[in-house]
DNA sequence: ATTAATTTTTAAGTAAGCTTAAAAAATTTT
DNA sequence: AAAATTTTTTAAGCTTACTTAAAAATTAAT
């Protein structure tokens, strides 16, 4: 299977999770910076390989082949990270885009390789969930977004969703970093804004970046 | 630039090496597994980009451009061999087939970090020499061939250059491996088979494989 | 030095993965 | 509910990197 098909199933799964299933092709097509046009004309094809189901202008959907490629595309990627993040000194926003190329050349049994060498780790540096060899995520998230977490309380960062240079530079600037500790000290205006408490530096959040935080509650 | 492009001149310089500059279309054809016709086409491409000299029925010659590109691409394989051999229990087969398809997608700047990790290496598993990130090779080789040494005397394995499984699986058994020592014990009728003493076991070689073996005299 | 064989080139054609432009359908706004 | 907007689809076309088939040139054999 080509790159370009990778990259579309794994785009849907990705727009499926992130979006609430809106998968419709001018939305992948977004997410892959290609025509509405091509995507629609990918989604047929990939039909035709039984990767998804079709149905003119609706959401286009994986069959459980489709999902099983994609996860193995995202496992290949986010081992990647784990690994360059271990072994290298680069930053976040870097080894994503490394990852982005190197995914799509590996085979199984390297992936395996890195992630036995690994210690088979279940999550990549951005707390993403690394699926396992046979395309499955057997963690449970239990994380929320920042965005809808609770005044006062006390949080654990477990995820960083993003892929944008600009909000890692930001995270890295101010000590938000996976399994780093925040507390919530206000929300603002129907969570539209959220205050925390950081490395004793309190920073206000807009919901561009609350919303692709996620935290689990500090008991 | 393209994989196809990369993989071109990389094919060049790698034929013109072994072959005595035998760069015709055909012999690149072969080397790539396409048609004598692509080749061709492509050779007509590749100079209107200024990476090679084309002239109709003459060997193919890379412009300088065009030799940095494909020892940039080797140099990139050869790190990836480096460090997949180092970290991984993988044969010199598999390292290379991954290495193949790792060094197109691979960064300068990636490259940089695999080279300094491994303490910026002279030398790939096989014993190849590893470009610099100019894409020069500062090493001088003074190997040579084991269908041309000299009887009784020992020798150190210094290259073994081949992508071929057959051909490690046999060095493997047989403790051909880059840096072992070999006593040449008989050559036979004009250097068609060698007889060598290796590891306590002697064993008779034809020229299919002396021709990729390269040694420098045990002093 | 011809003839035969091989290689290179030209020409025409294909598949993948895009594009833009316009038509059709769905969605949103008023 | 109708009109306006947006999205999806269809259609036609492009580029890259190939292919096969045949013509032209080179190389090898007798």
């Amino acid at each position: 299977m080509s790159v370009a098909i990778e990259n579309f199933v794994k785009a849907i799964y990705k727009n499926g999770k992130r979006d609430n299933n809106d998968t419709k092709p001018g939305n992948i097509a977004k997410e892959l910076g290609i025509s509405n046009a091509a995507a629609t004309d990918m989604a047929k094809k990939l039909a035709t390989k039984d990767l998804l189901n079709y149905e003119k202008y609706q959401p286009l959907q994986l069959t459980k082949k489709g999902t099983k490629m994609a996860l193995l595309v995202i496992r290949k990627h986010r081992l990647w990270e784990a690994l360059l993040f271990k072994m290298f000194d680069m930053s976040l926003h870097d080894i994503h885009r490394e990852a982005e190329l190197l995914e799509h050349q590996t085979s199984d049994f390297l992936a395996n390789k890195i992630s036995e060498y690994l210690g088979n780790p279940k999550f990549d540096p951005h707390g993403d969930p690394i699926p396992n060899s046979n395309g499955e995520i057997t963690t449970k998230d239990t994380s929320v977004q920042l965005s809808n977490v609770q005044e006062g309380k006390s949080y654990i960062i477990s995820r960083l969703m993003s892929d944008d240079k600009e909000f890692f530079d930001f995270c890295a600037l101010n000590g938000l970093k996976y399994g780093n500790t925040l507390v919530v000290s206000k929300q603002f205006s129907n969570n539209k804004m959220t205050q925390i408490l950081i490395n004793n530096n309190t920073i206000v959040l807009n919901q561009d970046f609350t919303s692709i935080i996620y935290v689990n509650e500090n008991h």
